[in-house]
DNA sequence: CTTTTTCTTGATTGACGAGTCAATAAAGAA
DNA sequence: TTCTTTATTGACTCGTCAATCAAGAAAAAG
């Protein structure tokens, strides 16, 4: 039963595929057959696609990435000055959707791939870079020159405390690590020096 | 030839070649028997000595964990005051035996395991925790109450910079990640509320 | 209504890898 | 010397998996 127009279909379907199989490995080391059963189709069929292994995990880390900065705009859309904006953003990386087991199992694992692959790399910096060059954006009318190493920090605790919070088995720690960024935004923007 | 009292000596011998080989690699995705003749020995004797893939892997996360508390340990012997007793603990995360390329390997590769081995997940805690408390025990003279809170952004920020300064294929970045950490540190110290 | 394009899979290939085992060899114990 | 323990490996088993291919089936094009 070839109904045309499938491309898109099966791609989208084996990415969330993908997604949801390595959340349930924990592991990039799952095979193509299951991610193929997952999505409902043969394995033949994702090769057909997508060519291999690599470039569906590529696709998936792509499409990971792509989510969580949608949520970013999103959050900023609806903020006006400087300081909520720098809130909204903390706030977007720490959100219930960011805590699924497979977004984070995602992310620890293309942290990884990073090592690898350059494409991963590549991928993995543009995130960073879009993350630092946000907060600058608005911290910079704050607190003028001493924005980029503010970003440096608070960047870096958003990644280490998500880090944390996703590896503990406890629930709903999200909350408090918000609490913390902000805490740390705070702080960097009442040092006048 | 078979000396005795070989054991301890092969193991050694197969954890230094394990991790050799994550870093290598980058993942966990590597043979028991590269891992073997690495460390000049059949892939039998590997099986011999740990059982199986999984215990060599633990073994490795385990030595990992211990060198870094030696690090810390020692850092820590040699500071007097609270302050400076909490800088040593914050430079030896980021010394540059920490940036060579196995040692990240090793970490990034033990928190995707933590996911689904509950003995990495074991180790990976006691890790969290002793830093915690190295950094309470330092802080609760000078911050009182504020202690807690602190230790946890500023082990986040260790973690967190570890993490993006050991993903940059650039060299030396990790100087400045002690910088900003030990900002950090001078933050909330001077913070009163 | 034939041809081409798109979609789909079962079957197969070729490779690799974890773990086992039987056998060998040396060193110490009895 | 004979027995037992420790060390060691080559060969083998059993399984798995990525990737390919030939072939079928349906829609669209001509």
């Amino acid at each position: 039963m070839p109904k045309l127009g499938m491309e898109p279909i099966r791609r989208a379907a084996l990415v969330k595929a993908t997604i949801d199989e390595i959340g349930a490995a924990g592991t990039l080391d799952i095979t193509v057959s299951r991610i193929a059963k997952r999505a409902g189709m043969s394995s033949a069929l994702a090769h057909h696609y997508f060519g291999g292994k690599d470039q569906i995990f590529l696709a998936a880390m792509r499409h990971t990435l792509t989510v969580y900065g949608a949520e970013v705009r999103g959050a900023l859309a609806m903020a006006d000055d400087n300081v909520s904006r720098l809130q909204a953003i903390i706030r977007a990386g720490f959100t219930n959707s960011n805590f699924r087991r497979e977004v984070i199992a995602a992310w620890l694992n293309f942290y990884v791939l990073a090592q690898s692959s350059a494409e991963a790399q590549r991928l993995l910096t543009i995130y960073q870079r879009r993350l630092h060059s946000n907060l600058v954006y608005d911290l910079r009318p704050l607190i003028g020159d001493r924005a980029d190493a503010a970003a440096e920090r608070i960047a870096g605790l958003i990644d280490g405390l998500y880090l944390r919070r996703g590896l503990d088995q406890s629930s709903d720690m999200g909350i408090d690590a918000t609490e913390h960024v902000l805490a740390l935004l705070q702080a960097e923007l009442k040092e006048h020096a």
